[in-house]
DNA sequence: AGGCTGACTTGGCGTAAAACGT
DNA sequence: ACGTTTTACGCCAAGTCAGCCT
């Protein structure tokens, strides 16, 4: 599987049959998606185990009561406690069950993982890396001591560089001097400062720092500003109850406490501490060949695992300390400078203990478990009322009065004059009958053909046009009054620890644009008022105020198994939930995101099994069992979604377990043809070689059907995954997208790194983010420019390569010392030596290089869409530590809000193996 | 057992914002 | 400094999957 250029889509674990061609083409207009299926849930039960201890003092519902169970928290902030608690770990964790699970075989692996699995101990490393593994481990050791390494205050990107050669002085320098400026993290490059909180010590979570309680209820009483209210629910139990734990075990605390008057002082010993936390997370069994890992994971449950868990936690809390500090040092940069120290230090010292706070309550999947103990927010931000602009439009060629109701519908309309829902007769049906509603059985407009919408069109493209010329300052000025009415929103406060918050604006009115050929598109989706909203919150915090005069919410409720701030129902389909949740840097997030890896790493130890458990199947007589066999298969294969049911009310698009035999096309001897609309509508093309067993399953399948049925006629997704949890706890469908995802990049990284510049490991890392995109079908349009692009492009290279032609016969001139001759626009040029000429040429040699390369890469790309697969498919881990390894700064690859979503995993050991 | 509901993850697109080139 | 191209992000639709109910 090395990187190779062709599109193929070969699994790392490809039985080695595959080479059928992957297509990608893009379905007519709409898109295509196919498949992807990630699981999650959290398995966990351990976990719970621990979240229960937490959570078993608290009688209430949302546990605010029992206010932090101090001690259960508590241990873990410290040190020892850590250490400690790793060990303990293991038999709580979670995603493996002991009872049920069947033991993975730790040996053999055929197909290519065991080559990996081989690979790995070798591949450690490199001189630097060594270096700072060693540091890491040492730091472990002496917890608390060595605040006074430089370098593990440093970011991430500096030290590398550091470690390397020095390369980047200047980075170095600048993370360094910003580094000991204690104050103003404003000025560090947010991947420095990333890097920084969640190295910082996992002993600092705590917020002994007397700062950082002061910053933490100040930051609850700004959140609570905001809406008025107050914020007693946490003063006493949340707030104090979650910090006190961490701090008062912790021993960074202790050495916190000490320094705290000086913050520099401070900010140097959190560090420290957090230096030392890497290890003990990640030490887990990175280290650890893989052989021996399997076992562990096959004994018990999956020490890795819990391990990782842990260091996950507080990484999420030290990640979550950071971001409040982030985040108030920006609300201080819009105007409340005062905080700024303060937030720092909460940041740095944050890490471990925080999150380990909130950690015990997974969220993950867990059902029913508890999520949170005490939560605070302000509810949501609704859209602004309509502004009527009472541009009449025409029917049957005269103006028409309309409503503020009607016009407000009209003008959805006809804005989307442009978009292909116009070319779709259900679009404007649909539209057309509520639209209808609307006007009433009197009114003069009795056909959507005859009216004209133009006026409004051309009124909406001018008010566009305007809202172009605005001036950058009056932009500015409008962003921070947007910025200003929204801060109360943007926040929420989770157990003690401020998270932003995901979407906490309501939906806006509009008109239904659903994918594919959807039933409902162009239905009128009503306006959401606070009587359709259900608010979830702390017991004890202040409810929010309804910012509708005279209204009052649906519900308010305080269920802290669930994670979410606020739903309403989707007004297209009432069966279905609109929720507000926290953002993807919350804790909250990054614990289930971790979570879900982590199951996706256990399926590692169990795959062979798998495999050959169905692959033994594929004959099977039980035609159930044949069914699950070859779906599976499929799934492993080509990394196809579950494929859920799907009412008729939806757009018609299938999944494996949905596949119709109109689907699959055989292609003797044995190739199977893949076509069908995926998710979104996106259409998956594959025609790939398969088993010969699997080949004449299909056959079996499809006989005596008619093209329109279910090719699985014995499965759905839930049968198939119940057969998948007996095989491997918590397994369902969707682990395989992700592992498939993540063992791809894993491996594709390590074959295909060989050295070089870091834009080309760049190039290494963005083929094997490709190779994933094309394994999941990630597709995306082409964009409308693109051919434009490329001929620019080309006409860029055919100049340079005439400048280049030109340089040469200058060359060859100022060989025999004649004077070169007059430049194609008549102008004479500088007389120049050989020397001056040749680097010239080969300088422009380079850049015609480079521009064919990246014009190569943009063909490439053009239809693969990179990011989602970051986003959800790369244990980032994997990518972190590569970064780390081959000194490529992370926020090359890694934009600010993955950074901060993953800031769970910046601190993951060098050596880190998917 | 199977349908339904609820909660949460995954997904592409459009546009705002940032980066880049001139 | 400005216009253009590239990237990031918000939006919200559409999946997955567990647990409840019947």
């Amino acid at each position: 599987m090395a990187v190779e250029t062709n599109d193929k889509t070969s699994l790392p674990h490809d039985f080695g049959d595959d080479d059928g061609p992957v297509t990608f083409k893009r379905y007519t207009s709409t898109k295509k998606k196919q498949l992807h299926s990630e699981l999650t849930k959290s398995t966990s039960n351990s976990l719970d185990g621990q979240s229960n201890r937490q959570s078993s003092n608290v009688p209430s519902s949302n546990g605010q009561s029992s206010s932090a169970p101090k001690g259960d928290v508590v241990p873990s902030a410290k040190p020892s406690a850590m250490k400690s608690s790793v060990g303990n770990s293991k038999p709580s964790n979670s995603l493996v069950n002991p009872a049920s699970v069947k033991l993975p075989v730790a040996n053999s692996r055929s197909h290519s993982l065991n080559d990996k699995a081989k690979s790995v101990p070798e591949q450690k490393t490199s001189i630097d890396i060594k270096g700072e593994t060693k540091f890491i481990k040492h730091c472990t050791n002496d917890y608390a001591e060595d605040s006074e390494d430089e370098e593990d205050n440093k970011p991430l990107s500096a030290r590398l560089k550091v470690n390397s050669n020095n390369d980047n002085k200047a980075t170095l320098v600048v993370a360094k001097k910003s580094y000991q400026d204690s104050d103003d993290d404003d000025d560090i490059p947010l991947s420095a400062k990333l890097f920084r909180n969640s190295n910082v010590g996992t002993s600092s979570g705590n917020c002994d720092d007397p700062d950082e309680k002061k910053l933490i209820s100040k930051v609850q009483k700004e959140l609570q500003n905001g809406s008025s209210a107050s914020i007693k629910q946490e003063k006493p139990s949340t707030v104090p109850s979650k910090r006190p734990l961490d701090n008062s075990n912790s021993m960074h605390s202790q050495a916190k406490k000490s320094k705290v008057s000086d913050p520099a002082a401070s900010i140097k010993t959190k560090q420290v501490s957090m230096k030392c936390e890497p290890k003990v997370e990640d030490d887990d069994d990175d280290d650890i060949p893989i052989s021996q890992r399997i076992k562990k994971s096959a004994t018990s449950a999956d020490k890795s695992s819990s391990i990782n868990k842990k260091a996950a936690v507080s990484a999420d809390k030290s990640s979550s300390i950071k971001k409040n500090l982030t985040k108030v040092t920006k609300v201080n940069k819009a105007g409340k400078t005062a905080f700024k120290k303060q937030p720092k230090k909460l940041k740095k010292s944050g890490k471990g203990s925080d999150y380990s706070k909130s950690m015990k309550f997974l969220p993950g999947s867990g059902d029913g478990q508890k999520k949170w103990t005490t939560l605070v927010h302000n509810g949501v931000i609704f859209p602004p009322l309509y502004q009527p602009h009472g541009v009449k439009m025409l029917y049957k060629g005269k103006p028409v009065d309309l409503t503020p109701e009607q016009e407000e519908v009209a003008t959805m309309y006809a804005v989307m004059r442009d978009t292909d829902y116009m070319q779709k007769d259900k679009f404007k049906e649909n539209f057309w009958n509520d639209w209808r509603k609307l006007l009433g059985r009197n009114h003069v407009i009795h056909n959507l053909k005859d009216c004209d919408f133009t006026p409004i069109y051309d009124w909406y493209q001018s008010e566009k046009e305007k809202k172009k010329q605005i001036t950058t300052e009056e932009k500015k000025a409008l962003k921070e009054e947007k910025m200003k009415q929204e801060e109360k929103f943007m926040w929420a406060i989770v157990d003690g620890v401020k998270e932003k918050v995901g979407n906490f604006r309501v939906e806006p009115p509009g008109l239904f644009r659903g994918r594919g050929e959807h039933p409902k598109m162009g239905k009128l989706k009503r306006r959401i008022c606070p009587r359709d909203i259900v608010i979830n919150i702390g017991k004890d915090a202040p409810v929010p105020e309804c910012p509708i005069p005279g209204e009052r919410w649906k519900e308010i409720r305080h269920d802290n198994t669930v994670t979410w701030l606020a739903y309403w129902s989707d007004p297209i389909n009432p069966k279905l939930f609109k929720y507000v949740f926290l953002a993807a840097s919350s804790s909250l997030k990054g614990q289930s995101d971790k979570e879900k890896y982590e199951k996706a790493r256990m399926l590692k130890d169990y795959i062979e099994n798998i495999r050959a458990a169905y692959t033994k199947d594929f004959t099977n007589k039980d035609i159930t069992k044949q069914q699950i066999a070859v779906a599976t298969y499929l799934i492993d294969k080509l990394a196809l979604r579950a494929g859920n049911e799907k009412d008729d009310d939806e757009a018609d698009t299938v999944g494996c377990c949905t596949l119709k035999v109109e689907n699959v096309t055989r292609e003797a001897p044995n190739k199977l043809k893949f076509n069908f609309l995926g998710k979104d509508s996106i259409k998956y093309e594959n025609t790939v070689e398969v088993e010969l067993p699997v080949y004449n399953a299909i056959l079996k399948f499809q006989k005596e059907k008619s093209p329109g049925d279910d090719l699985f006629d014995m499965l759905d997704t839930s049968k198939l995954n119940a057969h998948l949890k007996e095989l491997m706890p918590g397994l369902t469908a969707k682990v395989f997208r992700t592992f498939n995802a993540s063992i791809t990049l894993d491996d594709m990284l390590n074959k295909g790194t060989k050295g070089g510049d870091v834009g080309e490991k760049i190039v290494v890392y963005q083929h094997a983010n490709k190779q994933v995109a094309i394994i999941c079908n990630h597709q995306r349009s082409v964009s409308k420019s693109h051919s434009a692009q490329m001929s620019k492009l080309n006409e860029k290279i055919d100049e340079l390569k005439a400048v280049l032609k030109e340089l040469k016969t200058d060359l060859d001139r100022a060989k025999k010392g004649k004077s070169p001759l007059k430049s194609s626009d008549g102008k004479t040029k500088r007389n120049l030596n050989p020397e001056a000429l040749e680097k010239k040429i080969s300088q422009t040699n380079a850049k015609i290089v480079k521009m064919q390369r990246d014009m190569k890469t943009k063909e490439d790309l053009k239809t693969v869409a990179l990011g989602t697969s970051k986003i959800n498919y790369l244990d980032p881990r994997i990518t972190v530590a590569w970064c780390k390894r081959h000194e490529v700064p992370i926020e090359k690859i890694f934009n600010k809000s993955l950074l901060e979503k993953f800031s769970w995993a910046m601190d993951v050991d060098p050596d880190f193996r998917f």
